[in-house]
DNA sequence: GCTAATTTGTTCGTATGTATA
DNA sequence: TTATACATACGAACAAATTAG
């Protein structure tokens, strides 16, 4: 699973709080005893604290210790950089992908403004829409790089493109600045959307980048806002 | 300002990517490029641009490099782990709090499977009301524990608590779970708020919890749905 | 296409500083 | 005061990925 000494701590850890073998608000054992008992050097455990660290698990206090950070169970998790597919199958939630729209088009001023990709550039328009047990949810308006998705079929966009892109073509993904904002439904939230009385949808607009900085994806989703649902552990800065 | 040898460093890089000195999608110097120049092990440049690239700043590439990650800007910020008073003070707007209520409580089984407080446990209940160039804009309530708040006042809950909590107390936040969405608007939003035609109103639930793990604070805020904005950077998880 | 140089990734051992108990 | 625990820093070595020649 993990080819690194840290990744095996870091999983150790990870395991031991899950299973509440180490207890929220508790500490857990010190570096020294970690390293005597994995038999690596301090660096290595500590690199493995930074990460659950940084993950929201762990919090580290000079002189006095690391210590198990609480979390409270968020049944619909619906966080961070998932796609749709990954967080459904958590949830075992019954869903489907419809794609009314797969398209390449050519980014003139207006489209540049709204997804700040240089105009003139080649790219993949997709709409979708997430049923979710039996309802019409959510409505993406995607636009992909197109040199970046070649070889995009409409099943693919049915399933899942992330996975298509890091499993299939290689692509690294660094992750995705997110603008979460309340807006009144369009007439295409309408037209796909199973809305009730309501009349505005949650936009989720997402910038999502390569290792080397490329923006790749703009995403728009239109959440149907009774539906939606958005967490986030956001570490205080110092 | 910063006492270690990484935070020089993390400072220096970081002001070269706002000087627009380094470029997004552009290489910075290479580890061993920038250890010399700062005569410092490859350790301690590795320690800050670790710092970077979790700030979404710069990624590392094996091979390759260190590459600036481009950023879309935007302009209502209100972000993250920002209190009001910070987040208004960046955006330079007009802004001020009132705050109706100002109680100690017991949490009741009721309230603790709200706040996930334990029952008996004695909290501040404060009730604030953000008005934002005119327009009452946020309803926040707030439940602090009360003896990590000893001797506020309402004073203090009008200016900002954190800043309270972290410079006079010393208290020491790790950070907090944020769950937003979306309801309908309730008795005290309409009470309070100065809502438009809107009868919904976005709501994000706060969890914070200090360096030890101890929930201190629960706090509900209902915004108007128009003037909600919320950004993050989510990495990808490998 | 292959080799060598460059660049980041992992790991070790050691030393010293600072905060807490 | 002393011992413990985390924080910072150095130097070194080798691995793995990429690039240059």
């Amino acid at each position: 699973m993990s080819n690194s000494k840290y990744m095996e701590i870091y999983e150790y850890i990870k395991k031991n709080i899950k299973n509440e073998n180490y207890l929220p608000g508790e500490k857990i054992p010190s570096e020294n005893q970690l390293k005597d008992f994995f038999s690596v050097s301090r660096n290595t455990v500590r690199k493995a604290i930074e990460l659950l660290a940084s993950d929201g698990y762990l919090s580290s206090i000079q002189g006095k210790g690391v210590f198990v950070m609480k979390k409270i169970p968020v049944t619909f998790l619906l966080s961070g950089n998932q796609s749709f597919k990954e967080s459904s199958a958590k949830n075992r939630l019954r869903y489907s992908t419809s794609v009314p729209v797969l398209e390449a088009v050519v980014v003139d001023e207006k489209l540049s403004e709204i997804t700040h990709f240089p105009v003139g550039e080649l790219v993949y328009h997709l709409v979708r829409v997430r049923e979710i047990n039996g309802e019409k949810i959510i409505l993406d308006e995607n636009y992909f790089l197109k040199d970046i998705l070649k070889g995009l079929t409409p099943e693919i966009a049915c399933d899942s493109i992330y996975e298509f892109l890091e499993e299939k073509k290689g692509v690294k993904i660094n992750g995705a600045q997110k603008i979460i904002s309340v807006e009144k439904a369009t007439e295409l939230d309408k037209e796909y959307l199973d809305l009730n009385k309501d009349n505005v949808v949650v936009i989720v607009k997402n910038f999502a980048y390569l290792e080397n900085g490329l923006l790749f994806e703009y995403t728009e989703s239109h959440h149907r806002s009774d539906k939606f649902v958005f967490t986030s552990y956001a570490k205080r800065e110092k």
